[in-house]
This record gives structure tokens, sequence and C-alpha cells, in this order.
DNA sequence: CCCGGAACCTGAAGGC
DNA sequence: TGCCTTCAGGTTCCGG
């Protein structure tokens, strides 16, 4: 499940590669990704297009044209891009031709993703919170986008409006990391526990990044292999394990309809 | 504004 | 073996 490190692990393996080519053309096997925009348009407003560079926004991937435009990707759940795959690609949903050879494949199995073009992207980043990574993110900042809430920590943290980049996985992690129950509601911190929790998401993803991301399910880098993040991880996904912490077992709980990993002695209520 | 739940999808995995 | 249920979770939409 592609979050913030997994974007940014494919933003970063990508952009050697497409930076500098010219799209020749387009084969679209599934039109959905593309919601309201016709194949023939998609192929119109791409081809003869030069990429000039790549970039994250939240868990957005960035193409940036020579018009000004860019092509933006969201993967969603099972989305992956993939450069010059060897074999045919199960469930692929569309295939990007280069001038000069080379080729960027988009599948989906859940075909929850989208692919589309826009013309300003302000606007991707104008819908989208803080960027986690981002040196204006600090202590005070997510106290503030903490305060007056009621609803779970862990919900306020999936908010892509407040804080942009984190899924599930990560929210779990470091909530961990801080020793913060999930479920607790998003006021009630303390600057203490809002501190730890501020380091924690950034120490978390950080470490991710620096892992190539985690291939829980169906994650996979540009160049077909897995990342490394899954194997370090201390709750997500480690239900009835023991908590490298303190070995109590690793609970599951569900908070908005998500699956929720937390160590019950840890992270108490 | 705040909050929570349904819907969108499809394959893997586990139970009986 | 085979059928059925549950799980996975990013985002949008809708109702209270």
């Amino acid at each position: 499940m592609p979050e913030l490190p997994e974007v940014e692990t494919i933003k970063n393996q990508l952009a050697p590669h497409l930076t500098g080519r010219t799209f020749k053309s387009i084969k679209i096997y599934d039109t959905r990704p593309l919601g309201n925009l016709s194949e023939k348009e998609f192929g119109r407003r791409l081809t003869g297009q030069k990429i000039t560079g790549l970039s994250r926004c939240g868990k957005y991937i960035l193409i940036h044209l020579s018009g000004g435009s860019a092509l933006v990707v969201h993967l969603r759940m099972t989305g992956s891009l993939l450069w010059n795959p060897r074999s045919a690609e199960p469930f692929t949903r569309a295939e990007f031709f280069f001038e000069n050879k080379g080729r960027l494949v988009f599948t989906d199995i859940r075909r929850f993703g989208t692919l589309s073009i826009v013309e300003d992207t302000c606007k991707i980043k104008d819908r989208l919170g803080i960027d986690p990574l981002d040196t204006c993110f600090t202590p005070q900042a997510l106290q503030k986008l903490l305060s007056g809430r009621k609803s779970p920590v862990k919900a306020v943290l999936l908010e892509q409006e407040l804080i942009a980049g984190i899924g599930n996985m990560y929210a779990d992690e470091a909530l961990f990391a801080a020793r913060i129950h999930p479920a607790i509601p998003a006021q009630s911190l303390s600057t203490g526990e809002v501190k730890r929790l501020h380091k924690a998401i950034q120490d978390v993803l950080k470490k991710a990044i620096r892992n190539k991301g985690a291939s829980v399910r169906n994650y996979r880098c540009p160049d077909g292999q897995a990342g490394r993040a899954h194997e370090e991880f201390c709750v997500a996904h480690r239900g009835g394990e023991p908590c490298p912490r303190c070995g109590t077992a690793i609970a599951r709980a569900v908070i908005r309809q998500r699956g929720t990993y937390y160590c019950p002695s840890c992270q108490p209520v």
C-alpha cells in the first residue's frame, strides 16, 4: 500500500529514467483510472510532451511536462509504476511509450488508482495538508492540527487535508514509537505526547524511505523489486506477535474501518 | 465545521 | 476439494 515512503521511493527511482524523455504514444487498457477524461484526450495532451522532472505531493506523483501541465498519478491501494518490465505484467491498465525507447507500465489490481493531467499543479497542493517531512511541520504545527478534535488521534493522522502522506501502516508505527494509544481523542494529547508523536512520525517515515518502502502486499518499486521497510515494522500487520519493546502480544482493533495494530501495554489508553 | 460510515474494487487467505 | 467469509486500505461522498 503506497504511502509517503513508497511514493517517495517510486519518484526517486523513476526520475533519472524519465527526466528528459518525450512521450511517443500511450496505450490504455482500462479507462477507469482516467476518470472523466477520454482516452483520446488523454493521449492528445501527453504525446509530444517532454518530461522536465518529477515531484511528490502527499501520496501523489507529479510528472511535470514541458508545456507546464503535469501527469498526476495516485496509486491508491494496489497501483504500481514499472520501468521497462521484462515480461508482460498482469493487471496492466496503461502503458506509456517514449521516443528513443523506454516504457512505463501502470498496473493496478483493484483499479482504485488514478491517472490525470493537471494544468495547474498548485491545485493538488492546495487540497493537501502539511508534508510531514517539510520544515514547517513542527511540534507546534502538529499541536494545532490535533487541538479541538475529538476524533481518535489515528484518524486525524490519516486526514490528508491536515497532514499529507501518512497512511494506515505508518500511522500505527508512529503511534507505537510515540507510545500513544491510537484511539485516544486527538485533543487530549499532552504537549509531551505531541512532541513524541512529531518525532516518531518523522523518524518512521525517514527510516522507511531508507528501506525503499514497505511491501506488505502488492507494492513494488519501479524496478520490480520489493521494499524492505515492513521487515522493521514493530506493530503494523503483526497482530499476535510479541511487542519488540515489552513482549506483550500485539493487539488488533478497528478504528474508522481500518485495521489498527498496537501494543496494549506500551500504548495504554 | 466536525464526525463517522458506505462505497468503490479484486485477489489472497482462512474456516468449515 | 470447494465454497464462503473476511481482510487489505486511499479517497470521495453523504448524512447527522
